[in-house]
DNA sequence: TCCAAGATTTAACATTGAGTTAATAAATTT
DNA sequence: AAATTTATTAACTCAATGTTAAATCTTGGA
């Protein structure tokens, strides 16, 4: 599920926006400052964060600049609210790295549509980098040709063995948990067995080599090599 | 270094997207008008013009008509940067010769990133579709001709048929999602039934060789020798 | 304009294999 | 050793794809 935090210093704003959004299935937190809204976001990193600019403690800006440096949030879209008399430079806002500009009042369909928008472009930019070839130990693992080499060898993988293994791949050593992986190789709305994930990942160490991927008895699986 | 002429009638807009790609290392000029982008892009022929739609004395289009119309401008990527809320078609700007559109306000990361994914994939196909006949295991396929021979024997195409195999043969072994075959070979305006692809596929199958189109199942098909 | 031939799409039905489940065995923890 | 978690195997299911023929759309010529 998408997640999105809302940063503003007016309550009134917080629940309205808040629901509307829920209303459209989006996963909402929200934070009346900047420094709540910075320990959220490291909490729960969120899709997509929008923030008010003048706020209380840590406005906007500030909070914009820090999440920018922290690489943890480079797949994280920054959108700004502010009122229309507000006469900031949108320049100056989208130089430190916002990703677009909403000014209030806005209405319950303009912001909605003005998020889906975004998370419409920005996974369109997004896939554009897919194309890119992981080349890891003896493996070789291309996304637009949907195919794994090992040294010279073609691996076969099915289209969920596909997507498991370039999820364990891409952050080697990292342990996914099962429910880590249902999430984000089943989706959310899909309710499956919980055999499947064991089945898949025998087929995986059939075909592409056992030592590479690891039980964590407990907790899940990883990559490792 | 990869040249980049800007043509808005914002200068704020300029300034804030040179700053942003001399950053980033292109050479960058820039324009208040049509015409005079024009003037520059003919002094210093430029690898992408970005064009805003909206300027005075003669906009986007007609700069982008005017161009495409130039051999000097064969290899010239041209971009339109448009308002959100400008309701043009985004297919009518396409259809004038234009590679792709960006829509404002646009944050620098997703500018350059965009910039840098148009060259990336004017750089691929540039090379592929230099020469008009490939040649592929014991294939040949004239697009001007639009022709395809399997060793000696002529093969006919119908037009269809034709571009499918064109969109499969020019990068083999990537697989192509079936909406990517319909968004590439339908165009993104035509709404036809799911079993099209499968019937073409199969006439291509019966036609050109069975061996070479291979479906990967839940995703799509490749063309592989 | 009409017609005919071919190209393209639709529709109906057949086939397949990826994905899932279920049952049982093995490993690990308590 | 009982309980819990994971591995293995094989059978099953259904959505995705293959196939065929008929319907519809295009095109070019008379």
């Amino acid at each position: 599920m998408t997640k999105i935090l809302i940063v503003d210093d007016e309550p009134d704003i917080l629940e309205f926006l808040q629901y509307n959004l829920e209303k459209e299935g989006f996963d909402v937190q929200t934070a009346v400052d900047g420094e709540e809204g910075l320990i959220k976001a490291h909490s729960k990193i969120p899709d997509i964060v929008v923030l008010d600019i003048m706020m209380p403690r840590m406005d906007g800006f500030e909070v914009c600049k820090v999440m920018r440096k922290d690489p943890k949030f480079d797949n994280t879209i920054i959108t700004f609210l502010t009122a229309k008399d507000e006469d900031f430079s949108q320049i100056a806002a989208l130089d430190l790295g916002g990703d677009d500009f909403i000014t209030k009042p806005v209405s319950p369909r303009v912001f909605t549509s003005r998020i889906k928008a975004l998370l419409r472009r920005h996974k369109s930019t997004d896939s554009n980098s897919l194309d890119q070839i992981i080349k890891i130990a003896d493996l070789l693992i291309d996304k637009e040709k949907v195919m794994v080499k090992r040294g010279d060898k073609k691996i076969e993988l099915a289209k969920k063995e596909f997507e498991l293994f370039c999820l364990l791949v891409e952050k080697p050593g990292k342990v996914y948990t099962r429910e880590e992986i249902f999430r984000k190789v089943w989706g959310t709305d899909v309710i499956v067995g919980n055999r499947t994930i064991d089945v898949h990942i025998r087929k995986l160490r059939e075909k592409v080599g056992s030592e590479y991927i690891k039980t964590i008895k407990g907790i899940g699986y990883k990559f490792e090599f």
